[in-house]
DNA sequence: TATTCCCTGTTAAAAATTTAACAATAATGC
DNA sequence: GCATTATTGTTAAATTTTTAACAGGGAATA
């Protein structure tokens, strides 16, 4: 599988997510004009992204739930998994872990840290809290490959850093501080009152 | 200011962060290659998008950073504000309460709402929790445009059903669960799964 | 005051993404 | 079994978004 594009990519994640849901509802085909209508996009570009990741349905049938949940497994998953790290231990931390806490995933969230010493040492949803200074050594003990970052958006860069330094492949940065990290870096940068603001302009402009 | 494209509005509300930032370190005008620089963007993108909002920068010595932090204001802001509503006071709605608080953003939350009794009324950071069953009165008495979803994922769709009849203009849904409203609601739909295995699969193919 | 340099504003080109169009064909109905 | 219908797969067109190219002009230099 050669490289998708990027908005291909993020489409297969919610095309899994909603399958997954569709299968425990007992359904074991799909069509692309349902499955569109779940994620609000058209059929065709369903069908397109399904024909770029080299699956094919029956005609009159749809799409295997299944074949496409496991294909698109192969695709977005390694085969190890990854483990990640989540930096600072607020309310948008301890939302991350909760929330990948029951999933199935692939993606492990096998550490988290903090400054606050109420928080380290201790255990939530089965991910041990550390201390900041140890970040180097856990990162490289647990063989940890990306880091969430949900500290304040103060320390957000020192924190990139250490993680950099440390040997981490990707972060992704939920603090409103946008970073900077070296291009072998895979960087992903989401701030949430963008989001609420970009609402706010739409129903603004709304007709 | 007409239609402006979707991604200018996004960069939009980044801009206006990252001047106020450079403002508080005493900057009073600032480069498109600087601006360029925080957002990872090029000052190619960063000029068109300013000519696209009808701001102009001077000659060798940039834009003005607080005329063009009131200009972005004018066209994502309204006058009076826009009146918000967290439902569901998880770890997810805390962090927007306390995210928000601090700003001095024309986009005020006003109301929460959950089931728990634990949570309803009481006050988090100023904003009072109401049970789900006053959602509708809540809404129109506090003149609320924009809901932001933040419950488990199963109650997401009913909850979203509720604010549409209150006559809500906006959702922003943070639950994996995908919505359907009516196309007079703007809908803004965000996982945080979805970034992180964007995240995962560019880490596994990066060269 | 001429020259060079740097930075903006904008038009044109390129690239990415979405949508349309339609051929192919399995199932269904008659 | 023949026509009709429904649905996929794919190429081509359209749209959106980004990037390149460059003219214009103020500031700095000399």
């Amino acid at each position: 599988m050669k490289n998708l594009p990027d908005k291909t990519v993020e489409r297969l994640s919610q095309y899994r997510r909603s399958l997954n849901n569709q299968l425990t509802k007992g359904k074991t085909n799909i069509f692309s004009h349902e499955l569109a209508h779940l994620l609000h996009i058209t059929p065709v570009q369903v069908r397109r992204d399904i024909m770029l990741i080299g699956y094919s349905g029956t005609l009159r049938k749809g799409y295997d739930i299944k074949e496409m949940i496991n294909l698109i497994g192969k695709i977005i998953d390694t085969d190890e998994g990854q483990r990640i790290a989540v930096i600072g231990m607020g309310n948008l931390g301890k939302a991350f872990i909760h929330y990948l806490h029951e999933k199935g995933s692939k993606l492990r969230i096998v550490a988290s840290f903090d400054v606050n010493p109420d928080k380290t040492n201790k255990t939530y949803a089965g991910v041990h809290c550390y201390h900041f200074d140890r970040m180097a050594e856990i990162v490289k003990k647990e063989e940890i490959t990306i880091g969430i970052i949900t500290t304040p958006p103060e320390v957000a860069p020192q924190i990139a850093d250490k993680l950099v330094k440390a040997g981490i492949n990707g972060i992704l940065n939920y603090t409103p501080k946008l970073l900077s990290v070296p291009d072998e870096v895979y960087l992903e940068e989401y701030d949430m009152i963008t989001s609420l603001e970009k609402v706010a302009y739409f129903v603004k402009h709304r007709d």
